[in-house]
DNA sequence: ATATTAATGATAACGATAATCAATATCGAT
DNA sequence: ATCGATATTGATTATCGTTATCATTAATAT
């Protein structure tokens, strides 16, 4: 599993991860990769995102896929995902500067965030 | 509807909505709180949020509360969401900028972000 | 007033995920 | 290795949010 999401760019949902498995583990059930997907998000090893088309998507996590950090631009129209990795630095700043603010002032121990933009992509923009 | 939404500051799903309108109007349909949670977010007049619990959350558009802009900061063990209105300023900045470029590289036209802290409260922190 | 169209809501369908549970595998102690 | 206890697996079923269907009702135009 880690091993599927490691080789591909996409964001696989639950039952992409089975049919990609189900060659070479005919016998593996949809309950099974329910289960370690979960396991392995807790242990922090695969994120698991909303893109808001009802499923959960899951990627490895970048420390594990020693990926640089990005984040996700979506368009509502096609449902295109690109991972943009621009902007890291000021973003980061403001991400941890925040993130430490808020901790201190509602007392979150804060283990994570998200920042998605969403819009059309130039041919979803067009065909509108 | 907006009614509803304009005086709560809780983060309302659809049948909380069906809920509320219930005693006002009895004979108001489930399928028709969708539909109509539906219209009103094209519009731009209620956002829908995913805090991921399975289930879309409704907020009144900022513009149509008079309210400022703010983001989210979610427990993820009691699932209690805060709302917060913090460091405005330079997250505006950043994110304007961000916007800007990502619509200029990436040929989109963003309407849209969004940015959520996930985390445990104290309570939550304690607990586990 | 009547014909056409749109909006409504009850019901059923759908799809993603979670719960159940019997069968199988793993592990620890002897 | 053997036996018993415990954990893991996957087939099946249940759950729950959301959507589709469709007959009924309401609105609108002629």
């Amino acid at each position: 599993m880690l091993d599927i999401l490691g080789r591909t760019h996409d964001h696989l949902s639950a039952n992409d991860i089975f049919v990609a498995l189900h060659p070479s583990y005919p016998h593996l059930g949809l309950t099974t990769v329910y289960r370690t997907l979960d396991l392995l998000a807790n242990l922090d090893l695969v994120i698991r995102f909303d893109f808001g088309d009802g499923r959960s998507r899951f990627e490895l996590a970048e420390k594990v896929k020693g990926d640089r950090h990005h984040h996700h631009l979506i368009c509502t129209g096609c449902r295109k995902i690109i991972d943009y990795r621009d902007f890291h630095d000021k973003e980061m700043e403001l991400i941890e500067a925040t993130q430490k603010k808020l901790a201190r002032r509602y007392r979150f121990k804060i283990s994570n965030h998200l920042m998605q933009f969403f819009g059309l992509c130039e041919q979803c923009a067009k065909r509108k």
